[in-house]
RNA sequence: CGGGGCGUGGCGCAGUUUGGCUAGCGCGCCUGCCUUGGGAGCAGGAGGCCGGAGGUUCAAAUCCUCUCGCCCCGACCA
């Protein structure tokens, strides 16, 4: 491709919208521009990436077993009616009507439609296992788009569905995705891990996120320096309190102290001269629309996942001010367990606390000396508190580190949840009838692109790895006018071309600065410049992208250096 | 949805408080000259009616009302 026809119109400004590095450089290298918010169109540089991404999903899913196919994006509400998610999606659904008023969504993802296109073909055992994925668009109405591709509401996703006959084959499913997501990401160039998570509104047990480590990720992860435990802070269990962390046993008596305007931890701590870990925080919710009290440590954060468990309700809301009035007959801030008519639920750190300060449902006063044992009686008590560093971790008990990190795809284990609602069955050896056993996993392929960005990118632009790059090389003439460096570009043009290396040729009338600057930003991980110094001397220049080492080297030989570092 | 901010040539911004604009600057773009090892220089030029709609006024980018869009922080997710 010559440079002076590439529709890659390139940024010298960053633009005020992005603010993450990926989002930056995709905007400035030109691999996309913005229609709206969370959606964009991806010009040619930025497709040829995505494309070396999806082929490279493609390779490896095929390896596993997939057999790719393209699903409907335009889906009918009924079939969602069938598996009861129209209901439960909620906001997030794309929904549109047809001229007959009839109710469609935009896939936001591909259960339903698979699991109904399965279902009217898959009679018998004999057929199974059978595993299918496509690459395909999906719609999510977020609710706040963000980060450029990272959070879109158009994006595209690589779906695979397994279907098996049972449990044990499910498990094989499953495990040959998973390595398949390894292969993948390795060959992307991507630091990804796999971390224990939370399988959400998808449903399911079993199921790992791949976190591509990065600061600027949006998800908080767990990981253990000694054993390679890793899970989403969401999903991961605080081990229970360890000795040292029970608070004194001698407690004096209930003590009701004036805290005027101390409603927050802080301002208790301050005012009484304690520390966090010696509060309790009482924080009530609306399970399905019944209050419940939550008592968690002051220097504990709730994990409203956990909690959402726990209760076992499908909505789950912190109550509003009046609410709290209402069960607590006190202000917001100064909620206490002690002589509430609402059921109390603990985590287990503060239920082992034993002279704790907590709020006197009474506006400005607070009660001290609470043991939880003498002074309460819980409904329940449970692992409810986010894991932070430090905390044990729950396979060794060495201490966890923390890291951000941002999902590119996620495994689920799916069970029989989409197959049963919508009778997706087969017959067994003796003629049983059977739900097919399913699994879903899910690659983020726009989202990989900017994940590989952030990975790899310095202050200069993008510095792609070979696997993913859009070209692998760019030629530049110092002067494109210059009839010898000229001559020479066009032929090393052609001969890399003729080898099979993906070449630019920057054929256009600019200053060299500029042409460097493109490059650098565009992030060819190859760059041949072509100027007089070298040429002298029958030589030409191949800089690294990555590491900005330059190197001389024969015209004659250029393209065969290439070739097999490209290969290699 | 709650909180904060912003919409002025393709991009980045100034002007808005204290109406007076024939709307300005840098970059980019076009033409010519010149230049060619890290976003050159000179000269000439095109391009906006100030997100949109109403209103106040002799006069509105600037004041008022409504509306649309975008960005950031928080609750959701690949």
């Amino acid at each position: 491709m010559k440079m002076s026809q590439l529709y890659a119109p390139t940024l010298r400004e960053v633009p005020a919208e992005a603010e993450l590095r990926s989002h930056q450089f995709m905007l400035r290298a030109g691999l996309m521009r913005k229609s709206t918010a969370g959606v964009y169109a991806y010009l040619p540089l930025g497709y040829r990436v995505m494309q070396k991404v999806m082929n490279i999903v493609r390779e490896e899913m095929n390896k596993a077993g997939g057999q790719e196919v393209l699903l409907p994006i335009l889906q009918p509400a009924e079939l969602w009616q069938e598996s009861g998610r129209w209901a439960d999606y909620g906001d997030e659904m794309f929904r549109v009507k047809d001229r007959n008023k009839r109710d469609f969504c935009l896939g936001p993802t591909h259960e339903e439609i698979i699991t109904a296109l399965v279902r009217s073909d898959v009679r018998s055992y004999k057929q199974l296992p059978i595993r299918l994925y496509q690459i395909q668009n999906k719609y999510r109405d977020e609710i706040r788009p963000r980060f450029g591709v990272i959070r879109g509401r158009e994006f595209i996703m690589k779906d695979l569905y397994s279907f098996d006959r049972d449990e044990a084959g499910c498990d094989l499913s499953y495990q040959a995705m998973y390595d398949a997501y390894k292969e993948i990401f390795r060959r992307c160039g991507l630091d990804a891990r796999p971390v224990e998570a939370d399988s959400g509104a998808i449903g399911g047990d079993t199921t790992h996120e791949f976190m591509v480590l990065s600061d600027s990720g949006e998800a908080l992860v767990v990981h253990c320096p000694a054993c390679g435990y890793a899970a989403n802070v969401e999903k991961a269990p605080c081990a229970e309190p360890a000795a040292q962390d029970v608070l004194d046993t001698q407690t004096a008596g209930l003590e009701k102290v004036h805290t005027p305007d101390a409603g927050t931890i802080d301002e208790i701590c301050t005012f009484l001269d304690i520390e966090p870990q010696q509060c309790l925080k009482t924080v009530i919710y609306l399970a399905d629309g019944k209050p419940v009290a939550v008592l968690v440590r002051g220097d504990h954060t709730l994990n409203e996942l956990k909690l959402q468990k726990e209760l076992d309700c499908s909505e789950l809301l912190i109550a509003d001010a009046r609410t709290v009035e209402e069960v607590t007959g006190a202000a917001v801030g100064f909620a206490g367990p002690i002589g509430l008519s609402i059921p109390i639920i603990a985590d287990q750190a503060a239920a082992a606390a034993a002279d704790a300060v907590v709020g006197a449902n009474q506006t400005d006063y607070h009660t001290r000396h609470v043991s939880v044992q003498r002074d309460l009686s819980l409904w329940k008590t449970a692992d409810l508190r986010q894991c932070r560093e430090g905390d044990a971790c729950p396979a060794c008990g060495q201490a966890l580190d923390t890291a951000r990190g941002t999902e590119v795809g996620q495994v689920f284990k799916l069970g029989t949840k989409y197959s049963e609602p919508l009778k997706a069955t087969f017959l067994d050896e003796n003629g049983k009838e059977r739900s097919l056993v399913m699994g879903c996993y899910g690659i983020g392929v726009s989202r990989t692109v900017a994940a590989v960005i952030e990975q790899h990118s310095d202050a200069d632009g993008i510095s792609w790895p070979i696997s993913v790059s859009p070209y692998h090389v760019v030629i530049v003439p110092v002067s494109f006018k210059d009839d010898q460096q000229r001559q020479t570009a066009e032929e090393l043009y052609q001969t890399l071309q003729n080898l099979g290396v993906e070449a630019v040729l920057d054929d256009r009338l600019e200053r060299p600065g500029v042409k460097f600057k493109d490059a650098d930003l565009i992030g060819f991980p190859y760059r041949i410049t072509i100027g007089p110094k070298s040429l002298a001397e029958n030589k030409v220049e191949l800089i690294e992208r990555g590491t900005k080492t330059v190197e001389l080297v024969d015209i004659a030989a250029v393209g065969s250096v290439l070739q097999e570092r490209i290969h290699s």
